[in-house]
This record gives C-alpha cells, sequence and structure tokens, in this order.
DNA sequence: GCATCGAGATACCAAAAGGTATCACAAAGA
DNA sequence: TCTTTGTGATACCTTTTGGTATCTCGATGC
C-alpha cells in the first residue's frame, strides 16, 4: 500500500484521530491510550498499529512498555494531496477572471 | 456521522480520490464517471454517492442524466482538523524554544 | 527465584465496505 | 408511439474492519 492511501485510511476511523489528538498533548504506552478508550487493549493496539503503518505514530519500546509518540512527517502525504486541489481551485479562478475579462 | 467523519471516510478509499481528481478536470454524468473505472456503474455509484455524503461533491439532475460537481467546501472540515496539528506543532517548537533558552 | 504486569499473538465473531447482477423507471429521440 | 439510454433500487456475495477472548512471553519488583 502506499503512504498516501495508509495515512488516509489510518484518519478514516473516529477513534483514531481522537488517539491523535490525545497524543498531541504526550507521548503515552500503549497501556495509557488504551486506557482512555471503553475497548480492549487489543482493540487499541489494532488502532495504534494501523496509525503506525500510516506513518502517523512510531512505537518504540522502553523496557516492558512501548512508548507511542505522533510523528509530524506522517501528515506530509494528507497535505500534499490536499494541495493539488489548492491549486486547482487557484486556476479555476484564474480561469474565470480571464473569461470575465474576454467577455 | 458528523461531516469530518463522512469527509475522511469519503477520502479513505484511492478509487474516491482518482473520483475527485477526474472532477477536478471537469464536471462529469454519473455514467461519465464509471466509463474511467473497470468497474460497474452501481459500484461508481456507491462512491459518488459517499463523496456526497462527504460533501465533496455535489449531483444535479439535469434531464435524465445527474451531472456530478466537485465541492471545494466540502474539503474544509479535513483541513480544520489538519490545522489542530499545525497548532501543536508550533506550540510544540514553541516550547522546545523556551527550554533550551532556560538552559 | 518467583509472582506480577505490560505487551504480543492468535483465533474467532459481527458488522461494514466494495463489488456484481438484475429489475424498474423516466426522459430523449426515431 | 416505441425504443433506447441514463439512473435508481434492491438483493446478494466476498473481503475487510472493528472488536473480544485467550494464551504466551518477557521485564520488573519483591
Amino acid at each position: 500500500m502506499t503512504p498516501t492511501q495508509a495515512a488516509f485510511r489510518a484518519l478514516a476511523d473516529p477513534t483514531r484521530r481522537l488517539i491523535l489528538q490525545r497524543l498531541s498533548h504526550q507521548d503515552l504506552t500503549i497501556g495509557e491510550v488504551a486506557a482512555g478508550f471503553d475497548m480492549t487493549r487489543a482493540a487499541v493496539k489494532k488502532h495504534l498499529t494501523m496509525l503506525s503503518d500510516g506513518g502517523l505514530l512510531t512505537m518504540t519500546p522502553k523496557g516492558r512498555e512501548v512508548i507511542t509518540r505522533l510523528d509530524p512527517d506522517g501528515f506530509a502525504p494528507i497535505r500534499d494531496w490536499l494541495t493539488f486541489f489548492d491549486q486547482f481551485w487557484d486556476d479555476r479562478l484564474d480561469a474565470l477572471k480571464s473569461a470575465i475579462e474576454q467577455e
């Protein structure tokens, strides 16, 4: 799977977006993340794995715990994709302007 | 479902993102969109419905056809959500800067 | 050394997503 | 009018997703 696809898929779930917001305040272990949700640790772990696949966070073992940390670079593919449409809007506005001036 | 969730879910599928890119060049009928993909019209229609639910495009009947048109406003929830993290990065950088100056 | 606790791994289940096939309907055109 | 054509709608199938339960493994602390 492409990085872009992995990132978009990771962001498609509300639980995962909430995890990212929680991690924006501080790094957390898997257990600490799981404690904030009404679901099992295994379920949270699956979400974290998807977020990791999408490059949105990193998981580094520390002793017997695993530190989960936000990764800013992972958001780049999303921004880049959106930028394509920004460019498109600008071009359309320019075209509209030209068309009006032509008349 | 919240607008944000609908938009993120709509963008999670590569076919749907491709549809949006195709529509950036010109408005198309449902049939014309479907012609560009190797799947049935019904499948494409489902994708278009999800994109419409996400506010990313509009579908307006015109005679017996349906014109599919990109809707720039639909991207706003996505941008807003990402902006939260932009703010976060800035704050973190400021904190880091302060910490260094403290030393 | 040994019990404990955080995490990994696997199997399993229910629901949602992506897709096809098919039928019905309404508008355009001969 | 009658045929064609673009859509809508439904039923159905398969795969993926989101979740639980359970077992094992490996640090940690007494």
